[in-house]
DNA sequence: TCCTTTTCGATGCAATTGCATCTATATGGA
DNA sequence: TCCATATAGATGCAATTGCATCGAAAAGGA
């Protein structure tokens, strides 16, 4: 942990970092909404149901992919079950476990939820820089994820 | 409203910022929690206050300043309140309103939040970027912001 | 095998958030 | 002036989140 205050580069850059993703979020949860649409968490979890495919995916697993925490993802998918989106199976090897597959309703839900969010997106980034833009953009953010990505 | 989907590197550099801008927040928050400090949101209404100086913030000032809920910063002001880092005074002019100061205790928690705050941001971004990197980043962001920023 | 520790997932309870609405004051006509 | 509308801020209630902990099953010794 470093102990100085950071650069003043470094604060601003922080600032709108904080500023912008925010406001991203908010923007198209409310695009979402105003669509009847449930909130980009389900989104999240229904898309990484559906690229894992048949096999589904332990709630463990999904809990890394979508950054959540443990009980958000628990309670996440009870609500998911209870829409009919999930379906949870249990796993032969793991006597504690379960095995978390998307529905045909969750995949059509799925493709919902990315008509608004995927205009969402275009609009609200891809209106807004050029592809060279967004790839310089897209690896500085990786420099800082945990683990760093380089490119 | 942009109708089509999302270009490829539109995704990438959405998803990455999404992924970070999570991922530092709660680790900063962690680190917060770790110093037994109060969590993000009252750092920023506080560094709001703070320069706001003597005259101090009307609620609705602070609202998009902080780019939070009316609701939630009326709450939040009442917890501050509760805890004497802020006063509110009533305001002449206006019988409906009031104006939000912030007490010596108030800046001197500020203060205490920072020392873990600011070390934060620069474990988290100072540490990974240079100088210029940084520069290049806040541009790319503060294009994204509504209303845009060139520079 | 038996016992301790770890991992998986769920849940009771408190705090926070979101939504809708409320009260009070201000503002802008007719 | 009087009334309709708008704005400032608070709040009741439901949903969600966070925290701590639980129960059950697995893993890892001794």
């Amino acid at each position: 942990m470093t102990r100085k205050s950071p650069a003043p580069e470094t604060i601003k850059a922080w600032g709108r970092l904080m500023r912008v993703s925010r406001q991203l979020v908010e923007r198209t949860e409310d695009a979402l909404k105003a669509g009847g649409l449930p909130p980009l968490a389900w989104y999240d979890v229904l898309h990484e149901l559906a690229e894992a495919g048949e096999g589904g995916l332990r709630p463990f697993e999904l809990i890394d992919r979508v950054l959540l925490a443990q009980y958000n993802v628990s309670r996440l998918l009870a609500r998911l079950e209870a829409e009919g989106l999930v379906e949870k199976l249990p796993v032969s090897d793991d006597g504690r476990g379960q095995t978390v597959r998307i529905t045909p309703a969750g995949r059509e839900t799925r493709r919902r939820i990315w008509a608004v969010y995927g205009a969402s997106i275009a609009d609200l980034m891809g209106d807004k820089l050029s592809a060279k833009e967004l790839e310089t953009l897209a690896g500085l953010l990786g420099r800082l994820r945990d683990p760093p990505i380089a490119e």
